[in-house]
RNA sequence: GCGCCCGUAGCUCAGCUGGAUAGAGCGCUGCCCUCCGAAGGCAGAGGCCAGGGGUUCGAAUCCCUUCGGGCGCGCCA
């Protein structure tokens, strides 16, 4: 409504430069609640200062739409800028909405666009660790606001359950069954060390007793193989539920080459001519695509790569969603090309985003831990969630960007302090939830809340107006970090209205009020800690 | 060598598609509970946004380049 009687206003002085009208919010709240730099781009055309530009155009709109007035406390220039103050009562409705939309404030109707969205999918070869729950919470936090804002997201994870590593997991799983009845039995050179495999193992003998012990290896391989591949991934299952991570589907790769998707993939490149022989092998010529150099999708003895198992479960996704999400670990920079020249490749150009989590170092009683899978020192998700619980964990994982690196700090994360960011929202919920314990009475279904003219009063109704938009931001450019950030924001600003503001003991049209804003940041922080997997306690 | 990511306060990091005096937490200094949860709040000190060019009314943000740090570059998975 001001956008367009400032637009008008524009159109009207200077009908040469027709601009669209945008505002945001300042920097600083001096400046008011929106701004625009509407004037700036006038200003050109105009051949005048920016300044005299603005000034012109706010009494033009002040003429021309004298309504303005109810719905704006101030609009003025400054340097430039058309910098505007919203009625009290704009905020005071803003609390009149949360508490009416509830726990749905936030959320909006469906949207129809499909997106697919992988992460975690780590190796059946051993437990999750905990680059993995960096991947975890940041996905399963995007997949959550994406549904929250319309999108239909399918979660799916990818087991690679075919190819070299699960021979090599077999006979790992081998030597550990063998050892048991001699403690000498050679482990492989190139085995997954650690000893996670050792329950697996004596479960298998407690099943099987020592009948593999003489047999040869061709006829236990693909027994043990199997064996611990499913073990491994039931773990791994249990291990993503702890985290309160859902998962639409886990989809083996075993099953797409039975089903015949890797040849389909790969006949797919075929048809559209983008792939050659060489050597006997079959290229897929990435490079026509972006990428450094061609990739081999099948070798010359006739078994596929893993690329064209790229090739076929991206082919999958692309033909059932309008987006694919990949989100991978910070091992994979290299791929970010040869997959974006894939989509395209498969007739889906700009279909696919692929985001790499920026690497995991862990900080474990001051000290940095080294984990190295090779050497066998892997330190499990499982134990990181045993010492400082799954609400730290989900929280701490999404608090940097996507891409920056992240050292994980164990005390931290259990410190109850101002240093740790989730028991600071966490504590702001207890702390309305106490305050609502005290007030006992039952809440007016119609609360006044003109008496809500404090500046942290209407700075905290303004922080949760934001709510819908922050959430779209974060759906829009993946950006599941910023929910952390807006967490912190929101209960800072309650804090701040706490302690400047009486609730309880205020004037009763005050303290309804009041109450009433309490219960809307309730709502709002519940809803935040709950996309982030986190629980929202009442008391703590 | 090529590609990708990172470089912002003493430390850990924000800064959304270019906007005003670059923000937050920790740490440091000093304040605020006879009162709803002090696991809180307020104030202060602290920055050549790695360096250098360019684009424009305007750059931490976009482009080029140099220097640092990390990762990736198999007919492995």
């Amino acid at each position: 409504m001001v956008g367009d009687a400032l637009a008008a206003a524009a159109a009207a002085r200077y009908p040469g430069g027709a601009v669209a009208v945008t505002f945001e919010a300042p920097r600083r709240p001096e400046f008011g609640d929106f701004a625009t730099n509407l004037a700036f781009a006038l200003a050109q055309t105009a051949r005048r200062a920016p300044q005299l530009v603005a000034g012109e155009l706010i009494e033009a709109a002040r003429e021309a739409s004298p309504e303005l007035a109810r719905v704006l406390a101030s609009i003025e220039p400054s340097g430039g800028f058309i910098n505007l103050r919203l009625a009290p009562a704009i905020w005071q409705n803003a609390v009149a909405h949360i508490l009416r939309e509830g726990t749905a404030y936030g959320s909006a109707p469906s949207n129809g666009r499909r997106i697919s969205l992988e992460f975690g999918s780590a190796n059946p070869t051993g437990p999750l660790v905990v680059v993995q729950g960096r991947t975890l919470s940041l996905g399963g936090t995007l997949a959550a606001v994406m549904r929250a804002r319309g999108y239909d997201v399918f979660v799916e994870w990818i087991i690679n359950d075919t190819g070299s590593q699960l021979d090599t997991l077999g006979r790992s799983l081998y030597a550990r069954y063998r050892q048991i009845e001699n403690p000498d039995f050679p482990f492989p050179d190139d085995g997954y060390p650690g000893d996670y495999l050792l329950p697996i193992a004596r479960s298998l003998y407690a099943r099987d007793g020592s009948r593999w012990c003489d047999a040869p290896e061709s006829e236990w391989l693909e027994i043990f193989a199997r064996y611990a591949r499913d073990e491994l991934v039931a773990q791994q299952q249990r291990t993503v539920e702890r985290f309160r991570v859902a998962y639409d589907l886990w989809q083996s790769e075993r099953e797409l080459h039975e089903a015949g998707k890797i040849r389909e993939g790969i006949a797919r490149l075929e048809e559209r001519g983008l792939t050659y022989e060489r050597d006997g092998a079959t290229y897929f010529r990435s490079t026509a695509f972006g990428d450094d150099k061609d990739r081999v999708v099948r070798r010359s003895d006739g078994r596929p790569t893993y690329f064209a198992l790229d090739v076929a479960y991206h082919y999958e996704k692309l033909k059932r969603a309008d987006r694919v999400i990949d989100i991978l670990g910070p091992d994979h920079h290299g791929y970010i090309g040869r997959l974006h020249g894939l989509a395209a490749a498969l007739g889906f150009p700009g279909h696919l985003d692929v985001l790499i989590s920026g690497q995991v170092g862990l900080m474990r009683g001051g000290e940095q831990v080294s984990m190295s899978k090779r050497a066998g020192h892997i330190v499990t998700l499982d134990e990181i969630l045993d010492e400082v619980g799954v609400d730290a964990a989900r929280f701490l994982f999404i608090v940097p960007t996507f891409e920056s690196p992240l050292v994980f700090d164990m005390a931290l994360a259990v410190e109850k302090s101002n240093d740790n960011p989730v028991y600071y929202v966490q504590y702001g919920h207890a702390r309305i939830a106490s305050v609502l314990r005290n007030a006992a009475a039952e809440a007016s279904s119609d609360p006044s809340l003109a008496a809500l003219i404090e500046p942290s009063e209407l700075a905290l109704a303004r922080r949760l107006a934001e709510f819908p938009a922050v959430l779209e931001g974060i759906a829009e450019h993946r950006a599941p970090h910023r929910l952390a950030r807006y967490a912190r924001d929101v209960a800072a600003d309650f804090h701040a209205f706490y302690t400047t503001c009486r609730i309880l003991d205020a004037e009763p049209t005050r303290r309804e009020a009041r109450l009433a804003l309490a219960r809307a940041t309730q709502i709002v922080l519940a809803r935040a800690l709950q996309l982030a997997g986190v629980s929202a306690p009442d008391a703590m």
